[in-house]
RNA sequence: GGGCGCUUAGCUCAGUUGGUUUAGAGCGACUGGUUUACACCCAGUAGGCCGGGGGUUCGACUCCCUCAGCGCCCACCA
């Protein structure tokens, strides 16, 4: 064997052996009696996997792989998503760089060309990423959100919504963007704070008498206002409630109206109301009957409703219409003022709303049947799927947030003006040709109008929201081709095969931060179109951070790019930095020295088994045997039988970290620095060793793929044909039903601990192996004196001791030191430091009496005594033994 | 304003339902070591009133309350 696992080298074979070998397909699986399914998060095709990917792939695949071995049939399903927007946005700044010219210098069909020319390479990259990795796909079952089966399928969900009045068309007011030049829904939005200015505005009141002054920070949109606001029980305003103010430049009457949503205490309590272009405004305007007076263009600018002021736009309008403002006396004051204000999450321009003509999903109209029969709406429905525990969420503390969430859901707008996405399949029936204006919605476009016959229908413009496609990914990706893309009886999508079997998927791994945008989107989706939760379980994994716990963005710099991590350390060594310490939930800091530190651990299996093959090349598989067993096998195949179970349950509780860390534990410190080494003084362990190496290599699988699939082919018989790991059975605990006395287990930890008190002294003073030291040990039982006497050459050569007696009555030296079950008196040494020694004891002898000091506190105390288990109390009671006796033996 | 999380060794974090913990690991620091896998190693040392206070309990790093600091999500007062 070579002296290092050469990743590098072999982790391209070792792949290729897997994928090529039919691993990854499960219908390669026989006999098994569970599914698992997962359904991967489709990475956006707009670029390279970052550090993100990198821990949903690691954690993904370690699923998946634990599954197989456990004789689950394991769907892993692969794909990429179009990401609307994002895609588009990258291909218009490249195309800016590249030509100077914007995709408004190309017709949409051509500009839509160039997008999937960039698409495809970039899908070659994600690829080859995700394949390095180690995942464990089964890529001949690949789905993209925007193929044609997927394209069928968003086009059959949009019909079945619109037939049943869940998609409506609507002219609403919704956040603008200019940057993107459209919609966003609302959770699109975020907020950044921003010092502004506060404008206060004489309105006078068309009575003639008086005046109400409003505050507002954007002075140009009062040209679209159409009322003004007061609380209902501010004493100020209340009989101004119903009278009329004249809009001052335009000297339009708007009336007074009484809203409980303002805010006396703010600004002068009074409200401007611009329906068209606030939110809020927007919905006080609906309950009101308020005309919805749209002002701006789409590029921003005004449009003739603004009269004189029409074509206007920026920061030239804002002064035109101040200075007006100051000459009629209506300007009253500006003040400094910090708020924050909406911007584009995805380019961070500042968002204008607008009023326009939008598709929306209606979340609260009662179409559905509930769990118990009852309609309920798309909102009910996805509440109860959680509430009900159809779904369970991992951490359960995310639970409340997607409550909340789903509570406070208005509908949903899903038109986007962009031009790569799925496009809205609505054909209107065009009215300048004779047409009637009727609206069609159909999978494939209609041949004629089927209300009036006429042949001129025009298809929406408009693209859909990129989350509508990958809200039904889950039973989506399942699909193999059109043709299985069936509306079935009672308004359900028709399965296939492979959804009959694998859905809903056991689980769905993903980020916290996307649990609105896209975990609940699936759940309402998918409750709606196959009337069955998308999943049985969501495991959500924190975002990736830099070691200041910032997090990672190109700008910065401060990426860690999976990849090189991969190039420089191993695929391995990365997943190990990707999984261990990352629990569910909580956001994850990763630097280099993680990954070089988890290579070191790939290394030292590595010698592990060098070790172990060079040692056990000749032995067979035969089954251990008891009476051959010594106090250290006993003692290991304890520990080995313990950890097997903990390293289950922990995978079982979705406690990956976890299972990792005891694994680790065991492996380095149980079974390299113990009984390998014990294995060099104390011969015939090549049985045992190789048994417990196979089961570790086993466990190990599913989170370092690679380098147990090699040092596994290196124990294959090189006459038999070869067998791969990923394929193995999950390991039990090895013992094929033999006892395993855990008092023995216990009992060689006294050894343990021997050793480790010898080493312990003479490194304190010193003292160098050859020096030809002797001990005398004093213990308390004759057992332990048994035990020890047994595992005499042991001892003596991993404590570095030439010799011992057991002798109770003899006083030999002025050296001596407590281990758990006794006292060792050391030989002093020429020239050795009386004063430290004391010091040395005394230290031990003030630790172990503030040990009973508590235990005997502990044992006075009656209620103790009554009320704690029986277990427990017997347990304080030998502990006080035990401290008595080795405080007795250690006083000089 | 509403909600959630974090605070344990110099740094990064474990500690799963309160008692096998006499609080652990890795990195870093320090001491010593080439003993037929491994110097990407081995043996060992130092370092912590488990953020502060209160409570429940026989018993609290663990449960409850409260305060403080940090972080995140949602709402957004114009």
């Amino acid at each position: 064997m070579e002296k290092r696992f050469n990743f590098l080298k072999y982790e391209e074979e070792i792949y290729k052996a897997w994928e090529q070998g039919g691993y990854f397909n499960p219908d390669n699986q026989k006999n098994c009696r569970a599914v698992f399914s997962i359904v991967m998060p489709p990475p956006n095709v707009t670029g390279n996997l970052h550090a993100g990917h990198g821990s949903m792939l690691a954690i993904e695949d370690l699923m998946a792989r634990w599954a197989r071995m456990r004789g689950k049939q394991t769907l892993y399903l692969p794909g990429t998503d179009h990401a609307a927007i994002a895609t588009q946005t990258k291909v218009e700044k490249d195309l800016l760089k590249r030509t100077g010219k914007t995709r408004h210098d190309f017709p949409r069909e051509k500009f839509l060309k160039l997008v999937l020319e960039f698409i495809d390479k970039s899908k070659e990259t994600i690829h080859k990423q995700i394949r390095r990795m180690g995942t464990s796909c089964d890529w001949s079952r690949e789905a993209y959100t925007m193929d044609e089966t997927r394209t069928k399928l968003v086009r059959m969900v949009f019909k079945m919504m619109f037939d049943n009045g869940l998609i409506y068309r609507g002219e609403r007011t919704v956040n603008w963007c200019p940057g993107c030049a459209s919609t966003l829904a609302d959770d699109e939005v975020e907020y950044k704070k921003e010092k502004a200015r506060l404008y206060y505005l004489n309105y006078p009141l068309a009575s003639g008498k008086g005046k109400i002054t409003v505050a507002t920070t954007r002075p140009q949109t009062m040209l679209g206002d159409t009322a003004v606001a007061v609380n209902p029980k501010d004493k100020r305003y209340q009989k101004l409630i119903g009278k009329e103010v004249l809009l001052p430049l335009t000297q339009r009457r708007i009336p007074v109206i009484a809203e409980p949503y303002v805010d006396s205490g703010f600004g002068t309590g009074a409200l401007k109301i611009t329906p068209a272009h606030d939110m809020n405004d927007y919905r006080i305007g609906i309950k009101h009957g308020l005309e919805i007076r749209n002002i701006f263009n789409k590029d921003g600018s005004f449009n003739q409703k603004a009269g004189k002021y029409q074509g206007l736009k920026g920061g030239e309008r804002l002064k035109r219409i101040l200075v007006d403002l100051g000459n009629q006396k209506v300007l009253e004051k500006i003040e400094d003022y910090e708020h924050s204000v909406s911007i584009c999450y995805r380019c961070g321009t500042a968002l204008e709303p607008i009023t326009s003509r939008q598709w929306f999903i209606s979340v609260s109209k009662k179409t559905l049947r509930g769990r118990k029969g009852k309609l309920v709406s798309l909102k009910q429905r996805a509440l109860e799927a959680v509430r009900d525990r159809e779904i369970n969420i991992i951490p359960a503390r995310f639970n409340k947030t997607y409550n909340s969430w789903m509570n406070n859901l208005y509908d949903w707008c899903i038109s986007r003006q962009i031009w790569f996405g799925h496009r809205i399949p609505a054909w209107y029936c065009k009215k300048k040709n004779n047409g009637c204006g009727r609206i069609m919605v159909e999978v494939d476009k209609p041949k004629k109008c089927d209300k009036c016959g006429n042949k001129r229908l025009v298809r929406d413009s408009n693209t859909l929201d990129t989350w509508f496609s990958s809200g039904t990914w889950t039973f989506s990706a399942l699909y193999q081709k059109p043709e299985e893309v069936r509306l079935g009886q009672d308004n359900v999508l028709v399965k296939n095969n492979l959804q009959k079997k694998y859905h809903p998927t056991t689980v769905l791994e993903t980020g916290y931060d996307i649990l609105f945008f896209w975990v609940a989107r699936m759940i309402l989706m998918t409750t709606y179109a196959m009337k069955e939760v998308p999943f049985r379980n969501i495991y959500l994994h924190g975002l990736i951070r830099d070691k200041l716990g910032r997090k990672m963005s190109k700008s910065k710099g401060n990426g860690i790019d999976p990849v090189d991590m991969i190039e420089k350390y191993g695929a391995d060594a990365t997943r190990l930095g990707l999984l261990l310490g990352n629990t569910p939930g909580n956001d994850l800091r990763i630097y280099e020295e993680k990954f070089s530190g988890f290579s070191k651990f790939i290394t030292k299996l590595w010698n592990i088994s060098k070790f172990i093959i060079e040692n056990a090349k000749n032995d067979s598989d035969s089954p251990v045997k008891s009476q051959v067993l010594t106090p250290i096998d006993y003692y290991i195949l304890g520990r080995y039988k313990k950890l097997s179970r903990e390293v289950t349950e922990n995978l079982d509780n979705f406690n990956f970290s976890l299972a990792g860390e005891k694994l680790k534990d065991f492996t380095w410190n149980d079974l390299a620095d113990w009984y390998i080494e014990v294995s060099k003084i104390e011969p015939g362990k090549e049985k045992i060793l190789k048994m417990i190496f196979k089961g570790l290599l086993k466990m190990w699988h599913p989170f370092i793929p690679f380098v147990t699939e090699k040092i596994w082919s290196e124990f294959q018989d090189k006459n038999v044909k070869k067998s791969m790991l990923m394929a193995e059975q999950w390991p039990g605990d090895g013992l094929r039903g033999q006892r395993i006395d855990p008092a023995a287990e216990k009992q060689y930890e006294a050894v343990i601990d021997l050793v480790k008190k010898i080493r312990k002294v003479k490194n304190l003073y010193n003292i160098s192996t050859g020096a030809g030291i002797k001990v005398n040990i004093k213990t308390q039982d004759k057992k332990t004196d048994k035990l020890i006497e047994s595992q005499r050459h042991i001892i003596q050569k991993l404590s570095g001791i030439e010799g011992w007696t057991i002798d109770k009555n003899k006083k030999t030296g002025l050296l001596s030191f407590a281990f758990t079950k006794g006292v060792v008196e050391m030989e002093l040494p020429r020239g050795f430091d009386l004063d430290g020694q004391k010091k040395l004891l005394q230290k031990e002898i003030e630790r172990l009496k503030n040990l009973l000091r508590a235990c005997e506190a502990k044992l006075e105390n009656r209620s103790f005594i009554k009320r704690a288990p029986k277990e427990i109390v017997e347990k304080e009671r030998q502990k006080l033994k035990t401290l008595e006796k080795k405080l007795q033996e250690l006083k000089p």
